[in-house]
DNA sequence: CTGTATCCAGGTTGATACTG
DNA sequence: CAGTATCAACCTGGATACAG
């Protein structure tokens, strides 16, 4: 934790790196966020479906990314009272939104992996 | 580093962790990336510059996203040969790209913090 | 099935000191 | 001015075991 001990920099825009938009989009374009995102666009899903569709993520990393997104208002869980507990998770509508943005950044991205990988030989 | 064992997973997408898009995803928006693209945003910076204008930066962070940046030809670094020497950073075109989606991807966040509060309270 | 608790290795960060 | 080198501290993430 970092203290201000001046008023230097009291902007609420990107330059406050502790700004609420720099937390939640760290954690929207965190490792697993990102894949859990692109996989809840398909439809809603259990957290075994999610486990499996996207390999190698532990149940802890993946339980906290669900408790994250849906902390944040862009996933949606919901508990059916049955034995064994089933529980689904599904994009909100503003979960929606940023996973339409975040993939569209990624798929911006993939687009010039050519231009860039050019650049990293030269 | 973790090995694929199966060809369970081997599509060129955002659901593979470590396809170039999500390493260059994490390059552009990792902690200060962020700041320095926007900084740039406003025009060429000298190292020192941006040190100052981007607050809490280490010389070794700076330097360092600075050269992941130049390396993914997000930016330009150019040398004057004077003494003492004179270094400036600019944004590449392709630079120029990324920095407004990422800026874009903030503000678009930024935009809805009041309603992701709402859900956090809830 | 759907998680939580714990432990630990490895990577990342930042302070400091130093160089050309 | 514009960095690099070094090192300790912190944090993240994954494996494992366990619980409701």
């Amino acid at each position: 934790m970092q203290v201000m001990t001046g008023g230097e920099r009291m902007r609420g825009d990107v330059f406050d790196t502790n700004c609420p938009s720099r937390i939640v989009l760290d954690h929207v374009t965190s490792k697993w966020a990102v894949l859990v995102l692109a996989a809840l666009r398909t439809g809603p899903s259990r957290f075994s479906e999610l486990r499996r569709r996207i390999g190698g993520v532990s149940e802890k990393m993946l339980a906290q990314t669900l408790r994250t997104l849906e902390a944040d208002g862009f996933v949606h869980r919901e508990v059916a009272p049955t034995t064994p507990p089933q529980v689904t998770y599904s994009l909100t509508p503003l979960g929606e939104g940023i996973a339409e943005r975040v993939t569209g950044l990624v798929d911006w991205i993939a687009d010039r992996i050519p231009e860039i990988q050019d650049v990293r030989t030269r």
